[in-house]
DNA sequence: TCTGTATATTCGGGTATGCGAATACACGAG
DNA sequence: CTCGTGTATTCGCATACCCGAATATACAGA
């Protein structure tokens, strides 16, 4: 018995796997690569990276308004891209995932090697 | 004999390196990340990792207007990541460097294993 | 509870980005 | 040169994004 049904006309696993593909891809998209769609967040990833941080302290470091870092926190938090740990009254970030920055040097050496 | 001056009461090396990784996320930016910042343009770098595509064959193969491949396309192309030569009448595309690819699946498996 | 510090959120406006539609350009065939 | 196909660009608009300023919330200490 089949289980799924498809619309009659079209490539049944060929337009399939493009369409997981898209899918996959929409998510991959809506989950990290937007988050990477600005340079401050990038540097906070990799001021991340050296070790975790609160906000007062990556509020320092970059030198920007301490709402804009905490706006762009919660676009990395909710992508679970960073992770939260309270600490009396400040909150202390870190990386969620040492990939992710495995990822950006990729792409930095894409760009010196090009 | 030092070559290089700073300006008076600045940390010498450390605000140094802040500047340039500020400098190099940037330009890691504006050259490769601000390119990922779109679902189809993502999948076009996918399927031109099968192998060199004309702008038709992607049309196709993304199902999205023609004008809309070229104008991403244009976006690729500034950046370097792909590639063109003339074929004729048409154009095709490939990937300029298979490492952009190698840096989605690391955050593909980021998302997988998280 | 009241205060001060640390962090988070909201609001408004300016800017960038993507898209559909229409159009312009490039090339080969005849 | 003209036509048809394939590709690129422009225009207008809608949407999404980022930021500064102001405000709200969370917590520790007195």
């Amino acid at each position: 018995m089949r289980i799924v049904e498809y619309p009659p006309g079209r490539r049944e696993w060929g337009e399939s796997l493009d369409e997981r593909l898209e899918q996959e891809v929409n998510l991959l998209h809506a989950s990290i690569c937007a988050a990477l769609a600005d340079p401050k967040r990038i540097l906070i990833l990799y001021a991340l990276h050296e070790g975790p941080k609160t906000v007062s302290e990556l509020t320092e470091a970059l030198d920007v308004p301490q709402p804009t870092v905490s706006r762009h926190l919660k676009v990395l938090r909710e992508r679970r891209l960073v992770m939260t740990e309270r600490e009396g009254t400040s909150v202390r970030y870190s990386l969620a995932d040492d990939r992710v920055i495995s990822a950006l040097d990729t792409m930095r050496a894409v760009l010196m090697g090009g």
